[in-house]
DNA sequence: TACTATACCATGATATCCCATATAATACCA
DNA sequence: TGGTATTATATGGGATATCATGGTATAGTA
């Protein structure tokens, strides 16, 4: 499981340690390294093992060639996710596209989400972390949620 | 696995290099190349190993041998396909035709999918990929997608 | 013979591997 | 408990191999 955080150096290849504690938390049996990709809420990268993508893409995938409204689902995810392995220091390379979409230079923040975690620029995680704590905070949303959860629901 | 997409030279042979972490994921157990014929739903080229194209042969074959419709699409998917052999420095030579439905000159994307990828014009893909992107925004369907994932599969 | 297609060889750029070092974390011992 | 030794981990740079790509040669074909 992917907890807390970790801010490392980007050197000029592009390249970033993943936390020590995030590599044995990866599954390496197909794959030695990460899958990132874009996230779709933020303007962070998400990351997550070969395993879990292949179960992405399986549920994608019915190999059906002719159905109109998977396409671009299966498209915006698979073509938009990069295969980025481990160097013998266990350090991945972000492509320059992800580096950009990110916003990350120097440095970045390695975010853990329970099964996946994302890669963010520090200074905008910082802020949305900031943000995040207000908001629950203010609406105290966060026990209500958690309280519907386990009573309401089956 | 094929993801992410590669962006490469096509001489004027009509060689491309297939991307190396596509070749890898190839089985080339029965035939050392790629299966490739025309997309229905995109100006683009379908590609799949061999094996693949067996699987779908066969399911094809399972359907009802009357039915007019799955005839043409039978006949047109195996008629229509190519076998295209890798050379020994891994790339594939693409028929005329193909090139000319793609509309692919000096340049060709290849796109994973998963089990299989396409072939593009560099420009055309972009175009779609940024149209894709913005349809998933727009109406939320990565959430779907994360929802069919948990409960959908056993 | 002319044309096409396939096999073979060459090269430059880029990414990957490997080694070196510093710093932080941990273990060990008095 | 305090201090030192040892390990683990992050980071840097140079060497190496991989890969995309271009060109030439050979075989097949019409």
């Amino acid at each position: 499981m992917f907890l807390s955080q970790y801010t490392y150096k980007v050197d000029n290849k592009g390249r970033v340690s993943v936390p020590a504690d995030f590599r044995i938390s990866i599954n390496t049996k197909f794959f030695n390294g990460i899958i990132a990709f874009r996230s779709y809420k933020f303007t962070a990268i998400e990351g997550l093992d070969f395993e879990k993508m292949k179960k992405i893409a399986d549920s994608l995938d019915d190999l059906d060639f002719f159905s109109e409204s998977k396409n671009d689902i299966t498209t915006s995810i698979l073509s938009d996710s990069y295969k980025l392995p481990f160097d013998s220091e266990g350090r991945i390379c972000l492509p320059n596209e992800l580096l950009k979409f990110a916003n990350i230079k120097n440095q970045a923040t390695f975010v853990g989400r329970g099964s996946s975690f994302q890669i963010w620029n520090p200074v905008a995680f910082k802020n949305y972390l900031q943000k995040a704590r207000s908001n629950i905070k203010k609406k105290k949303l966060s026990l209500i949620i958690k309280n519907r959860n386990n009573d309401g629901k089956k």
